[in-house]
DNA sequence: CAGACGCTTAACTAGATGGTTAAGTGTTTG
DNA sequence: CAAACACTTAACCATCTAGTTAAGCGTCTG
């Protein structure tokens, strides 16, 4: 419900989660918007490199990028890791008590495919 | 909290989690242990294929492996899958009202390194 | 105890990922 | 308006990933 289309979006989300690097940016956008040069300031690699990171960030729907005069400001997009938190929130929701709901979702809910 | 060693933990949580198979996988075991047969037969692919995508999630300490008979039994950890809900949470938390718990946790949390 | 069963390991391949340097594009400033 | 600034794109390389088939290894069963 979060999107229409989702598809393979909980892959790329995960995908995009799965690096250190990216996962620091999301902790550091949480704050606010930032430059690319700012968030880039803060990792040991080349501009290229981190250009890509957040290339995968924006293609997993976690961040969007806007130009800004000859800057590049990234801002937080909560939807796609609310997906992410919903499913391993089904997922963890077996220990912490609400069995029902999850066994409700588990039953109709195909996820992918 | 969850394990005294995290170190590249959240890392390979997530990239066990950026596969649908490997999702599919997790999903199944919530419901309670399975053998590595039962799973394998839900997925078209070979049995080594899916013999490693197992591995992945064994690896990623999502679930453990035991060996029942001729059968291995696999069975699901909540303890990886609830250190990357809690990360999420962390991040979600902002949009959902509990901000002043988030920023002290980012503040002086370093997570990876 | 020979052979089927259940799974894993080994060896290989195609394509994705994460990094590099060099060059290109658009925006500001001296 | 030329040069510096803030990125991005291109081309390349090493490593990882996800699949394949073939072979191996322990466990049951006729």
């Amino acid at each position: 419900m979060t999107d229409p289309a989702a598809p393979a979006t909980l892959t790329r989300t995960f995908g995009a989660l799965s690096d250190p690097t990216r996962r620091a940016v999301v902790r550091r956008l949480v704050h606010g918007p930032l430059t690319v040069g700012t968030l880039a300031a803060e990792h040991a690699m080349s501009l290229p490199a981190f250009t890509k990171h957040i290339g995968v960030l924006v293609d997993a729907g976690l961040v969007a990028r806007r130009k800004v005069g000859r800057t590049v400001e990234c801002t937080l997009r909560p939807a796609a890791l609310a997906e992410a938190h919903a499913w391993l929130d089904d997922m963890t929701a077996f220990w912490t008590g609400s069995l029902d709901r999850l066994e409700a979702l588990l039953d109709d809910t195909q996820e992918d495919r």
